[in-house]
RNA sequence: GACCCGCUAGCUCAGCAGGUAGAGCAUUUGACUUUUAAUCAAAGGGUCGGGCGUUCGAAUCGCCCGCGGGUCACCA
């Protein structure tokens, strides 16, 4: 802590120790409101100033707020104070709420919790404000706020002192009450549907579920390793083998990855389980979904985000992985079925071939990502990923070099990865084997087997769609942020240096 | 991890052919009973991100370090 404090930080010391004298508590109690800014204003703002003047019996309403401006005028003055919703103006005048009040609206300070009785009237300039009858004091503010027209505007400090952002700049306040109404209309939509929430252990033993580098950590007691889970998926299965019908869970993943305006530490997602289901049934849910939410918590279904006009309507584009790679490069991976063919196009397409990649749908893979991602503008479900890079996933009927997998591309982005879930417990088995030879080449992101997922499989787990959706993701695209930083609370950052 | 940019008062920013550090808001004191980026008058407030170097002299030039942002790479 830095114990040298400014002449300012002094000044509010010996405020709050004034008050404290006087027997009032600088960090004040409890207060009970009748109103906030936002149904103060929703409760009068249908009366005109003439009629607030002359009501009879005028309702005295209990607010409370920090104060954001002052201006002191004498003997009357006006601030406005600040609450979730929104801000409101008091006109105080010493006339009516008497010498020690008034004397402690004009020795408060912009940022301190004030509480007030009043009632509603409108200003000569038109402004609906709170005629102040009693005037308490309710928390100091030992530090001054940033400056109020400017507001905080230096990203470091926003990130590191979320709260000081969401005081000062109500546009981060916006995102973030969107953000948690956002997952709200998840919840309702997919509670109304009959899927139950659950919640799978964050600690995992074995990595899997997904292809990343995870963290690892170690408990005391049972003295063994932990990894912090990449994906919840192979636990939902269980479940799924259990006997849950529908199931979803939102919540932390994290992955040990670089961190850029699209990548976190921590994220969370949505990842969800339907029995009986399929492919299909997570594109017409997933678009349901989106479309649904967008427009509960926006109130429409085109947004801009990036300069793109993105139509969230349902009816998105559905396209084969490799007739968008045949679109865009003219290689039909249709035919190519010799590895080194494969790889010949990939060398002369610039494209960085590594050693854990030994066939074609590594190749595949690796063309779609470098020439066909970044076009996806409109929402679009592609499918048809090769098994190589797709280890839970159940294969195409017809052509088992690829899979039942659909990822969902949005302005160039990944907003979503689904599956027909792979059910057969000898085939995940064998994709498991695979996956340790992958890790046995440097591919720090296989999975691992996990023998105890493949004996849940044995018992039985009915065919089943399942779904993972980056929520942070969903969120930058609803409330229109291109950094992740700006949708999360707060970001992961470096400790400061002291 | 690489490259580019930034870091000056509580906040927002000037100052950078090197010559004792500035403004606005905020703070303090005074005036003001419908103001709203209130106004008017006066005052206080800084190890210029940290260190080393060049120099008679560094916020300014050079090197190293720290933190952040952007782009790229890996990934969702």
């Amino acid at each position: 802590m830095d114990d040298r404090l400014t002449e300012q930080e002094l000044v509010r010391r010996e405020k709050a120790a004034a008050l404290k004298e006087k027997g009032i508590d600088p960090f004040g109690d409890r207060f009970d409101r009748t109103h906030n800014t936002e149904t103060f204003k929703a409760a009068f703002s249908r009366f005109s100033k003439e009629e607030l003047h002359d009501l009879p019996n005028p309702e005295i309403v209990r607010i409370a707020g920090r104060i954001m401006t002052r201006r002191i005028k004498g003997k009357a003055g006006f601030e406005h104070i600040q609450d979730q919703y929104g801000q409101l103006q008091l006109y105080i005048r010493q006339d009516v709420v008497g010498d020690e009040q008034y004397e402690l609206f004009t020795s408060g300070d912009i940022g301190d919790i004030v509480a007030v009785h009043g009632t509603a009237m409108i200003t000569n300039t038109g402004e609906l404000s709170l005629k102040v009858t009693n005037y308490l004091h309710l928390v100091k503010a030992l530090r001054p706020l940033p400056e109020k027209f400017h507001g905080l505007v230096d990203v470091e400090e926003r990130y590191r002192r979320r709260y000081l952002d969401l005081i000062m700049n109500d546009k981060s306040m916006a995102t973030f009450v969107l953000r948690s109404k956002i997952i709200q209309k998840l919840r309702d939509h997919l509670n109304a549907k009959g899927y139950l929430e659950v919640e799978t252990p964050v600690l995992h033993p074995i990595l899997g579920g997904a292809n990343a580098r995870p963290f690892t950590t170690h408990h005391n007691t049972l003295d063994m390793p932990f990894y912090l889970r990449i994906a919840p998926e192979l636990y939902l299965k269980r479940l799924l083998v259990g006997g849950f019908d529908c199931v979803y869970e939102i919540g932390r993943l994290f992955r040990n990855e670089g961190m850029d305006t699209k990548h976190n530490p921590e994220f969370t997602t949505i990842e969800l389980y339907l029995a009986y289901s399929d492919l299909e049934g997570m594109m017409d849910l997933c678009e349901e979904l989106i479309a649904e939410v967008a427009q509960a918590t926006i109130g429409t279904t085109t947004v801009t985000f990036e300069g793109e006009e993105i139509r969230l309507a349902r009816g998105w584009k559905r396209a084969h992985m490799l007739d968008l790679i045949q679109e865009k490069t003219g290689i039909d991976f249709r035919k190519i079925t010799d590895f080194e063919e494969a790889k010949a196009h990939a060398l002369s397409h610039k494209l960085p071939v590594e050693k854990h990649m030994t066939s074609v749908g590594h190749i595949v893979n690796l063309f779609f990502e470098n020439f066909c991602e970044k076009e996806l503008i409109q929402p679009t479900f592609v499918h048809g990923y090769p098994i190589e890079v797709s280890p839970l996933t159940k294969k195409e009927p017809g052509d088992p070099r690829f899979t039942q997998r659909f990822e969902l591309f949005i302005g160039g982005r990944e907003y979503a990865n689904a599956y027909t879930e792979l059910n057969d417990p000898l085939d995940q088995k064998e994709r498991f084997l695979n996956q340790l030879k992958e890790k046995a080449l440097g591919n720090e992101e296989a999975n691992e087997m996990d023998a105890d997922f493949v004996e849940a499989l044995e018992y039985g787990m009915p065919p089943a769609g399942g779904i993972g959706i980056g929520i942070d993701r969903l969120v930058m695209l609803l409330t229109g942020n291109p950094s992740i930083r700006d949708v999360l609370l707060f970001p992961t950052m470096r400790q400061r240096a002291k």
